[in-house]
Order: structure tokens, then C-alpha cells, then sequence
DNA sequence: CGAATATATGTCGGATCTGACATATAGCAT
DNA sequence: ATGCTATATGTCAGATCCGACATATATTCG
């Protein structure tokens, strides 16, 4: 490949061979975690005030119960998006989940 | 959509409507949906203000321009995770965060 | 108008996340 | 201490999402 021709692809948005990670300043690391613990204790929450076990919120959201307590435990191999899920099927509103997004 | 798009579907009689309305979909899906698009919202609200390209931002947080437009036009294919870590990279704040960091 | 730039759309191999399962540990009655 | 129920932890094949790429469409500007 040419140089002007990696020039005008850099230009447009597509990476040449750089390998990096997406989060890598701390703060925004930590943010990131912030935001699962914080919707992880929702669901906590959530879960004991409808006094229900994590097998049967599993159940309701068709999961596995060790994958409730993965959420629960904020785990690193559970997505925001799967606690998002599960908080609006508890019940949750939008406005709740999102004031433990980032704005 | 763009208004350009909009009339060229129009012209070969397409109707105008929302995602629910097309997909019928339950209202957790709605609400899960909603929390996405106010998020993808976000992340093109803050690109506008700094000013950049699609392509520049996609540099920043170390994807490509695609994708940027994919998260911007909130696709199915895009996660609220994606969406939560392009939001930190481009500054957004957490109050949780806030919370811990120095006074 | 046409060219340059910006954004949208479609696809795909590889990376990540998922439910399911096995099993361990904890709490808590009897 | 033994059973019983709830929660935690480890693993993995399949599902989902990712960046990258190609290309189409839209926008901006001479």
C-alpha cells in the first residue's frame, strides 16, 4: 500500500496496524466499572424488594441463575446491556436506568 | 432518517413511522430501545460540540467511522455498552464518579 | 453543475458475552 | 451435624457485537 493512499484512508476514519485499547485512561475505566456497580446494586435492590430469589429473576428473564449473580456481583463478563435489560424487566423506568448512565 | 430519504421512500409508497409502531414490540423492548436512542442522542450531540468528524471521533475512541454512524443512528447492531464507553471517552461524566473524586 | 468531504449502509472474521451446566460455599433451620 | 435452600464460581459452545472494510448516498463548496 502506498503512503498516499494510507493518508487518505487515516483521513477518512479507518486505523493502519494500531493496536490499542479502548479504555485506556483510568478515569474512564473506573467510570465504566462505576456505572455497572451502580446498576448492579439496582438490581440487587430490585430483586429483594420483590423478594424473589435470583433463580427466579433468572426465570423472568430467562437467564441462569448464575448469571444473575455474575450481574449482581458486577462480574467483568456481564455487559450494561444485560443489567440494563434486567432492570427494565423489573420494572424499572427509562428515567431510572438513565440516571446511572453517563451524561 | 435524512428529509432527502425520507421523500425518496415516500415517492415509491413507503410510510413514515416509528420503530414500535413497525416492530409492535413489547414495552420493555421499547423502553430498552428509548434508553438507546437517548444515549446515541448523546454521543452526537457531544461530537457536534467539539466539532468533529464522524472519522475523527471513531479515531478517538479507537473504532471506525462505520460503526460511529451506526451508534449515532442507535442500529441494532450496537450495544448501550459501546455506546456508555464512547460517551466517557468523549468526557461524559457519572455522578457516582463525581462523587469520588477529590473536592 | 462536479469534486471533495462527510455520513450511511451492508458484510464479515474474530472478539466478547450469553445461558446453561457443574459444583462449591454459605446460611439456616431442625 | 445434617439436610435444605440460596448464592457464588468456573467453564464452554453458541449467540451476539465488534472493528474493519467496501461502497452508496448525502452534503458542502468552488
Amino acid at each position: 500500500m502506498t503512503l498516499s493512499k494510507k493518508r487518505r484512508l487515516q483521513e477518512r476514519g479507518w486505523r493502519i496496524g494500531t493496536v490499542a485499547e479502548f479504555l485506556k485512561l483510568p478515569s474512564e475505566e473506573a467510570a465504566y466499572v462505576e456505572v455497572k456497580v451502580q446498576l448492579a446494586t439496582l438490581v440487587h435492590r430490585r430483586r429483594l424488594a420483590l423478594k424473589i430469589t435470583q433463580a427466579e429473576l433468572a426465570r423472568r428473564i430467562e437467564s441462569s441463575q448464575s448469571r444473575v449473580a455474575k450481574m449482581e456481583a458486577a462480574d467483568e463478563s456481564v455487559s450494561i446491556d444485560l443489567l440494563v435489560r434486567s432492570l427494565l424487566a423489573l420494572g424499572a423506568s427509562t428515567t431510572t436506568v438513565r440516571r446511572m448512565l453517563p451524561k
